[in-house]
DNA sequence: TGATCGCATTGATCAAGATCAACAAATAGC
DNA sequence: GCTATTTGTTGATCTTGATCAATGCGATCA
């Protein structure tokens, strides 16, 4: 994707227009949403914000997957967030950054200057609304994530991971068993075993027993085909009715 | 504390007024506040709210501590959050509540139909505005957690937790390794397991080695002195010198 | 064409924490 | 005062996932 491209598309008609952070907002506050608004872009790996540093922006992925991580003095780290399309990311009236923000693909996001941003949140409700029921749903998700690291087994943590995928890619259990589902894991093994709390060994190994035990199957590294959505939800071991 | 009493008492005179959900509030707000709270007093072990239960009312901890937790279809269950005096409960927003919430200690909370709160905040917004940065920091902290539960040894979990209960009863690093700090944990070994993901069994070996180590010492089975809080913090894996 | 690098897989062994089990201490009930 | 119950401690053993180590497999590059 090419940033000068994007650089000069406008809110209007911005693909990610209705259901990110903007979603709610109409007329004159797009526009002034829209004189504010820049855009950046990182390629795989790079990092987007290190922990502890002052955060002078905030903003939202257009397009792209970032993974949010915490590393411990001895380097042990863990990833508490990933970030996907619509995203928000940024703490309006944090000063420093509390996690390494780091792309995990080619990414773009569409960035606000933090002072500006806090200062529009306070005339422009309709955006910190939004904002908040993002956060809600962001610490519901944490929390989903919690139950995954301290109670699942290996295997049912990648199971999780799939199904989590998978569900984010616009997959539902509405369209049953019948077709099978294609993913690919925008993730590396070693992102994997950072986000379920697990070694890269394990993540390995259990990916190869889900395989032998057909509940998916894989095209090179990363390609991953679903054949019953319901049997990888019952090795995730989440209540499968809910959904 | 007598529910009657507290049911008699208003916003202005209110001890918990100046940090949590209202903090932002004045005059007016304040008065139309006062007119939609109602308190209500749950003892030791009740349970507040089932997941899966319709969510009509949202609130604040005025006293006591209460947990949220969720439990999987063959028994196991995770705390995913401590909510201690002046955390807000509740999801706007959201029919059904995601999780089961238990009073651990007897507890009081100012309560608001949840109709009334979210028609409330749509004009009111000092509370969203507040709402907003409570649940910033709720995040930050389940993030937090996810780091204890995806990479921290047993020990330094139980570390970890006694120094955040010390740390939200208002102990700092400030004062030191001078004076010893004194707390009383607010959960059983049972609960502790359940927020840091092992079993009770690990639980009360680590505290009793802890004990032994001269880390912490203990009365009972719930009173904690803490000779040296620094220590702690070593042996929490967390990074000593951010606080 | 082979050398190197990054990423993944697989095997052998080890250890942290789970599980199973007994017992202790405190409290409540009768 | 005695029993039952709840809560916590400690011990023995087992299992899961970590650790250490070798190998595979493309892709890139000289």
């Amino acid at each position: 994707m090419d940033i000068q491209h994007i650089a000069k598309r406008e809110c209007a008609s911005c693909a990610i227009r209705k259901s990110s952070l903007c979603s709610k907002c109409e007329g004159d506050e797009i526009s002034v949403l829209d004189s504010l608004k820049f855009f950046r872009s990182y390629e795989a790996g790079q990092t987007i914000v290190w922990s502890g540093d002052r955060m002078d922006f905030v903003g939202t992925i257009a397009s792209g997957v970032a993974s949010m991580s915490q590393t411990m003095e001895d380097g042990r780290t863990q990833m508490v967030g990933l970030l996907l399309t619509n995203d928000f990311m940024g703490h309006p009236g944090r000063e420093f950054a509390p996690y390494d923000v780091v792309a995990t693909t080619d990414l773009v996001m569409c960035c606000f200057r933090k002072k500006a941003f806090e200062k529009m949140m306070l005339d422009t409700p309709h955006v910190s609304q939004r904002l908040l029921e993002m956060t809600l749903s962001e610490l519901d998700a944490a929390r989903e994530w919690m139950l995954l690291l301290g109670r699942k087994t290996a295997r049912e943590k990648i199971a999780s991971l799939i199904a989590i995928i998978a569900r984010r890619n616009g997959a539902t259990l509405k369209n049953g068993s019948a077709e099978p589902i294609v993913i690919d894991l925008p993730l590396t093994r070693v992102a994997m075993a950072d986000y379920l709390g697990l070694t890269l060994e394990t993540v390995s190994r259990q990916i190869s027993k889900l395989r032998k035990d057909g509940i998916i199957s894989i095209e090179g590294k990363r390609h991953v085909t679903i054949p019953d959505f319901r049997q990888l939800m019952v090795e995730s071991g989440d209540d499968t009715n809910i959904y």
